[in-house]
DNA sequence: TTGTGGTGT
């Protein structure tokens, strides 16, 4: 690896990318300070409990900041994606900290990363470079796998999992360095995780200049592709850019000529590989990054049906597509053949294809964004931003220098975003909301790389507050009510927890994380035709809706004994039902432990039907999230005043009703309606067919083609909705 | 009458 330094007062200048064999040595003097070698401190044992008595005493004292000076203590690592970066600073720091601390006890590095698969795969390679013989010492921990231990001193995480750490531990006192690997993805959990690391890094090295105690700083090290610097660099005031230099080969780009461009990208895109196939040698194995699974099933379909068929080996890659027809595309087609894989933008980043020397570019991509008008997240086609072009061509340089085709001209491409958002912009945050207060414990403020979008912000204080999670009334530190502060906690969306608590007091927990948990499976049924999807949905079809079906499927699943035959008999992925009975027992385990000092009573349910008992708890919870049919068939947002609780400030901005203004697709909550826009029950919905008349759904999405559909729905009508029962609400103290 | 990609002590 290699390196080259820049301090903020050089920022002007073109920084020098160093080789790779000088890499290490400039890391460590940046790492290091001057004072590297010479330091030798002698740490008798680890003694975090000082350290964080010292952190609590100094924030009680300490005044405001402004500038969370970083002291060099923080270093930004920029270098290309296969640069090795990953895999070799954490062995580097480990052999510095090992150095440099030899007496101690035990010291240890955190190294996060946005998917599991990395974790796993990165902890197994260091593992592996390092040649330890004692399990343990290289860790890793995602959602229902952990190997750390004690002795563990390079601990590979997801973001999600330091997430939960920092919440309970926000000094983090088990780690020297933390080391965010992929920050350019910018997803939420990136976003809150450096927020939280510039401010307790300037604590945790004030503390440690106090005590004199250099085992008590934490260094922090971000990891991310090539780029703007100077965004993180403000962001952490006072912190050394580094650049590595790349492994991969050159990519020679190719845009299309002005004079061929076309609207219709997907036949562009088409008839290029077609003739490309045709002018290449067969052995070039080609990547062409679509939107969807429509667009791709329809070219793969289109490409199979030419004549050239005998020579083409064409591979669909998109989440959905069950495992084995993913691995496909992983496979050496036989000889003579093509290999053509059509994917989405998920071998952009997660999956890795060898032996692809040509990448065809759509420059199309399907992302999330949030309408905050009506609190709808949407899935709309967007162009991609030039970094994400760069990515792409990138994947036709792993192996060797190969060449990208851009299915648009080099002025389009000059007009496209630098960078794609990030996800704080984009999604829904009445999560982070309910968890942002736990990051406001050190010294009471909070700021994000970039600030979140206020509107977004109010549509998730709104639903937390209708939730009774959090009080609006109080600063964001202590907003949380005491029924929020527990549910902030649990992995699911607050509203989910919300339902999981009343579900608890109604004595229907069981059920209530059994739909809760197939709900948070994705692909949950395997591909298959109409006809036996059908037949084969009647053995758990509920006429009460999706909930209850879910509920019929979890309840078979298990009297199966867990059986992979059951599952493929019944054209149910296996893999989905399994994360569903893990995901279910965390929920339960949870809730248990939080009702630990509460009584909760559960007293038999009598001549009650159980299954209304089950959906009331749903529906008396997301109560806005009733809709109605009108006598044209279609569905439309119901609000029910009587039931509605809360303060009249939700009341004015939460009229739920489905209407729209001018513009077509949008769901006004407020504006006077001009025109109807009418939501439909998602053809993956039980209810889809039988339409009853009142109904509630768990989730609203609006698609490319402005079809507003309803998810996860169940019969709603007034007997459920004034449902009394004899069970004492839980009361959390 | 249909689903970009991730993630959670």
């Amino acid at each position: 690896m290699a390196l080259a330094s820049s301090s903020r007062d050089d920022k002007a200048e073109k920084p020098e990318i160093l080789p790779m064999c000088l890499a290490k040595n400039s890391f460590l003097k940046e790492f290091g300070g001057k004072d590297y070698a010479t330091v030798n401190m002698t740490e008798k044992r680890y003694a975090p409990i000082v350290l964080k008595k010292r952190l609590k005493k100094l924030l009680k004292t300490s005044e405001p900041v402004e500038e969370y000076d970083q002291d060099g203590n923080t270093i930004i690592l920029m270098g290309e994606t296969g640069c090795g970066k990953s895999t070799q600073v954490p062995q580097i720091v480990h052999r510095y900290l090992k150095k440099k601390f030899p007496n101690t006890k035990r010291t240890c590095i955190a190294i996060t990363e946005p998917r599991r698969l990395a974790a796993l795969t990165l902890a197994a390679r260091v593992n592996e470079e390092m040649k330890s013989t004692i399990e343990g010492i290289i860790a890793h921990s995602v959602r229902f796998d952990t190997n750390f231990f004690d002795r563990t001193r390079i601990h590979f995480l997801t973001e999600g999992i330091l997430l939960q750490q920092i919440m309970a531990d926000p000094f983090l006192l088990g780690y020297h360095v933390v080391i965010v690997d992929e920050a350019h993805e910018r997803s939420i959990a990136t976003d809150l995780i450096l927020g939280h690391l510039r401010k307790l890094v300037y604590y945790r090295n004030k503390v440690a200049k106090m005590m004199e105690r250099e085992l008590f700083k934490l260094k922090v090290v971000i990891m991310t592709a090539t780029g703007e610097a100077s965004t993180l660099q403000s962001y952490f005031p006072g912190s050394k850019v580094l650049f590595i230099e790349g492994r991969t080969h050159p990519v020679k780009i190719n845009y299309l000529s002005p004079s061929s461009q076309s609207d219709d990208y997907l036949s562009l895109t088409a008839a290029t590989v077609m003739k490309l196939h045709n002018e290449l040698p067969v052995d070039e194995h080609f990547l062409v990054f679509l939107t969807g699974q429509e667009e791709i099933e329809g070219v793969v379909k289109q490409l199979r049906a030419t004549n050239h068929h005998f020579h083409v080996f064409v591979c669909p890659l998109y989440a959905a597509l069950p495992k084995k027809a993913q691995e496909n595309a992983f496979t050496i087609p036989p000889y003579g053949t093509r290999k053509i894989v059509v994917a989405t933008n998920i071998a952009e980043t997660s999956l890795t294809i060898p032996g692809i020397k040509v990448v065809i570019d759509s420059g199309f991509i399907k992302a999330k964004s949030y309408l905050s008008s009506h609190g709808l997240e949407a899935y709309q086609v967007q162009h991609i931003s030039k970094s994400q072009a760069a990515q792409r061509a990138g994947r036709a340089g792993r192996e060797c220098p190969g060449q990208v085709y851009r299915m648009y001209p080099k002025q389009h491409f000059d007009n496209f975003a630098d960078f794609e958002e990030p996800e704080i912009k984009r999604s829904n945050l009445t999560q982070l909301h309910l968890m942002l207060p736990h990051f406001y414990k050190i010294d009471g403020s909070f700021k994000f790389m970039e600030d979140i979008n206020p509107e977004i912000a109010v549509d998730a204080k709104l639903e937390l507050e209708a939730l009774d999670l959090i009080n609006p009334l109080q600063d964001t530190k202590a907003m949380l009510t005491e029924l929020g502060k527990r549910l902030s906690k649990f992995p699911i969306e607050p509203k989910l927890a919300t339902v999981l608590y009343y579900a608890t007091a109604r004595g229907v927990l069981e059920q209530a994380s059994s739909i809760i948990s197939m709900m948070e499976t994705e692909n949950l049924f395997l591909p298959s035709n109409e006809d036996t999807r059908s037949l084969e949905l009647q053995k758990f079809w509920a006429p009460e809706g999706d909930l209850i079906t879910y509920l019929n499927i979890f309840t078979q699943f298990v009297k199966s004994k867990n059986s992979k035959v059951w599952c493929d008999k019944s054209r149910i992925s296996f893999r989905a039902m399994t994360y569903a009975v893990r995901v279910r027992k965390q929920l339960i385990d949870l809730m248990k432990r939080f009702l630990e000092e509460v009584e909760v009573d559960y007293k038999p349910l009598h001549n009650q039907n159980i299954n209304m008992t089950i959906i009331h708890c749903f529906g008396k919870t997301i109560h806005w999230q009733r809709a109605t049919m009108d006598p044209t068939g279609k569905y439309y947002r119901i609000e029910n005043v009587q039931k509605v609780k809360h303060s009249d400030r939700i009341k004015k901005n939460r009229i739920w009703e489905a209407r729209v203004r001018e513009n077509p697709g949008l769901w006004s909550l407020d504006a006077p309606p001009k025109k109807i826009l009418h939501a439909k029950i998602h053809p993956s919905s039980t209810l889809a067919v039988a339409r009853p008349s009142e109904i509630i759904f768990l989730k609203a999405t609006l698609n490319e083609k402005n079809d507003l559909f309803l998810h996860h729905c169940s019969v709603y009508d007034e007997t459920i909705a004034n449902l009394r029962h004899s069970h004492n609400e839980i009361t959390i103290f």
